[in-house]
DNA sequence: CGCCAGGGTAGAC
DNA sequence: GTCTACCATGGC
């Protein structure tokens, strides 16, 4: 079927897909042409482009809720901004130079938590390639108007078949073992992902239970915990938002640790943190790419 | 070939 | 609490 979602009318922060899409926080999308980009979200197979004010997919099922949390459409970017510049004027010059910038709300964080495992010390695009032969390895496979993708495995499809499986990957730093403790920790009800994302579950819960995984330190239960468990308060400090707070507030007007640093943005944008790791990773990466 | 990338970890202090 | 060598792989 298709389907035509009507976008938030913001003069501000207006909503451009092809910006969003090439961002780095989800790395199952590509692009199919110069207009429709492809993804797997939540199991679905999903072909995207955007008209001048709507968006527009094609799935096998009615998507537009998905859709509308996973881009958040219904979160008002203008107040949200407003927000956060009466904060900190580093941070609304910022809001100026992102008009396009979105945080999205990953549906699956067992898939979230995988990636970022994969994430550390590797770069984009090595990252999407292995998340990528992961699901081709061991997901099932879904079809769109002719285009075969697979879904992500399952903590239980990746406990069936070991880490000898993965260890074919390659995916380095011991990950085909990390992964497979964690699928364990998850089927065996040790760490229940669906609690974690429950509003009524804290922020500083979540990530604790999530550094009890192999390979998920600091950083990383931030990531998923911002980007798959709403968790806004999570901020990730990794080297680019280190460099992009170093630039924009001196030595002087922020600590060099990583962990002071989470400590600083947390108490200085509060629930608007993760937002602001985002916008100040989006500088860096823009900068640096 | 060797060097580097760079988040998490264990072990040092 | 902080510092540091190491991890496995691939790009250069």
């Amino acid at each position: 079927m298709q389907g035509l979602i009507q976008l938030p009318k913001s003069t501000r922060h207006p909503f451009n897909l092809y910006e969003v899409l090439d961002g780095t926080q989800d790395f199952r999308w590509k692009k199919l042409d110069s207009e429709w980009y492809s993804g797997v979200l939540a199991g679905k197979i999903i072909h995207l482009r955007q008209t001048p004010d709507a968006l527009e997919y094609r799935s096998h099922i009615n998507i537009d809720s998905l859709l509308t949390s996973y881009f958040r459409l219904d979160e008002n970017m203008d107040s949200l901004f407003a927000a956060v510049s009466s904060l900190d004027s580093k941070i609304a010059s910022l809001a100026q130079a992102y008009p396009y910038f979105r945080l999205l709300r990953q549906p699956d964080p067992w898939e979230c938590t995988v990636a970022y495992i994969c994430s550390a010390t590797n770069s984009v695009q090595r990252i999407k390639k292995k998340v990528e032969e992961i699901a081709l390895m061991l997901g099932e496979e879904v079809e769109l108007n002719g285009e075969i993708r697979h879904k992500f495995p399952p903590p239980e499809r990746i406990l069936e078949v070991g880490p000898k499986e993965l260890e074919y990957l390659r995916l380095g730093l011991s990950r085909h073992k990390k992964i497979f403790w964690a699928a364990q920790r998850v089927i065996g009800n040790e760490l229940d992902l669906q609690r974690m994302a429950d509003v009524d579950t804290e922020y500083i819960e979540a990530k604790n239970e999530l550094m009890k995984l192999e390979g998920v330190g600091d950083k990383i239960s931030d990531c998923i915990a911002l980007f798959s468990l709403d968790k806004p308060e999570a901020f990730p400090v990794d080297r680019n938002i280190k460099n992009a707070i170093m630039v924009r507030y001196g030595s002087s007007g922020a600590p060099k640790t990583p962990r002071a640093l989470v400590k600083w943005g947390q108490q200085r944008f509060g629930v608007y943190a993760g937002y602001v790791s985002q916008l100040l990773f989006q500088s860096q990466w823009r900068a640096t790419n």
